[in-house]
DNA sequence: GCTATAATAAACGAATTGTGAATTGATGGA
DNA sequence: TCCATCAATTCACAATTCGTTTATTATAGC
């Protein structure tokens, strides 16, 4: 699980954000000042810093530069105004991202999210193909036989879901949380109703599937070729 | 994160430009005067110089030769004048680019785009075209039928992201992001909107849509011909 | 055959999109 | 400078689609 240190002095900005951040899969440390901040980053080695500009003691950007000095660690810098903050203009941030105040906490996790994904050195979305059906993730087609299938965006997920690791098994949980993201809250049996719906779409009866198989007592997996 | 070297003698208009240029995700440093540019250039090596002409000390057009004689860094060139000659001049002195004052910051904005993605050698404003709908990104026009439909900024700045890759989808973030800047902060479905009137401009019922597509769940698409 | 698990169909409720109208902000001219 | 105009954004509500749940039937494995 990755580890967010997220610095600010406005405690409801702090718990608002971890809200979110929670919600979205991942661990965070706090800290409200810039010198805290700086004994956790230590501490803590988190895989993000999320930095508000101002800062009671060391403000943001000294967080910042002694952070660039030791790793590369990314930063997302929270910032007021652009407009109103002369402080900003020719301003070297040494930063990966910012986001500017007010902002939303879903734009917040948006941007966490693609930070770390560079970072990772993002998957590129390679055109997977298992037997007669192809999957295309970047415009989210599917095809079978050359024929467009067209699903929804829960059944093109779950698809992709399972044809990325074609052979592997995957609960129902899992699917449950790639497709409503982490915070699933419901009912298991509701992935059953998606696989049938899907099986239909391609033609795939539950009796001799080719594509998707059941895996009794655990969950679902993708046919190999 | 891109670098752009601002500079420019008025105030006013550094802090404009800088915060329009911050808002499409570039880092801004600023000079006033000629010497400190060619200073500030030497110390920060940025990717792209935006230079008005006339200035205090070292005037822009010495500042130009002296970029020049060193590296290939692209130039904007801001002139007040409107005589022909000062054009040319800039040009031959090596600018990628001018835009003569009174100018719109968005205009700034826009061709600073175009001059870095010219710079790095990414695909040039080719017309697009789809269907009975034609794109030119240098005139910023666009025709149906042969018949110029007039657009503002926006809607333009939606549409020609749409027709670069036809049968992508873009979801309602990415677009903001294209249409307001790196730095968005607003509400997604400020897109539903900007949709909605170019597809009456296009006469493209949303029922049948011929040629902006609703992907439900993510975001739209263009049709691919 | 018995039991646990899975498949299915139908009904309900939640989420998404389209749209008109109001509001705010920027621009240009008298 | 003030006003008129246009663009951009936000909001509210209706229409639609989709996802989830429930109930029932079918099936696999012991």
């Amino acid at each position: 699980m990755e580890k967010i240190l997220l610095v600010d002095d406005e405690p409801k900005i702090v718990r608002l954000l971890s809200a979110y951040l929670v919600r979205a899969g991942y661990q965070i440390v706090t800290a409200a000042d810039g010198l805290t901040a700086i004994d956790r980053f230590h501490r803590e080695h988190p895989n993000l810093v999320i930095l508000d500009l101002m800062l009671p003691g060391l403000d943001g950007l000294e967080v910042c530069q002694v952070i660039r000095e030791e790793n590369d660690t990314p930063i997302i810098m929270l910032t007021a105004r652009v407009e109103e903050d002369d402080r900003i203009l020719g301003l070297e941030l040494g930063a990966d991202d910012y986001v500017t105040k007010p902002f939303s906490p879903r734009e917040v996790v948006a941007r966490t999210k693609a930070v770390l994904r560079r970072a990772h050195g993002e998957a590129p979305d390679v055109p997977l193909e298992i037997g007669q059906l192809h999957l295309d993730a970047v415009r989210r087609e599917v095809r079978l036989d050359g024929r467009l299938i067209p699903l929804t965006a829960t059944e093109f997920d779950l698809l992709h879901t399972l044809m990325r690791q074609p052979g592997r098994p995957f609960t129902r949980l899992q699917l449950l949380e790639r497709v409503q993201g982490y915070a699933y809250e419901g009912y298991e049996r509701t992935i059953d109703t998606h696989i049938k719906n899907l099986r239909q779409k391609l033609g795939d009866p539950h009796r001799q599937p080719r594509y998707i198989l059941t895996v009794r007592g655990v969950g679902y997996k993708m046919a190999e070729r």
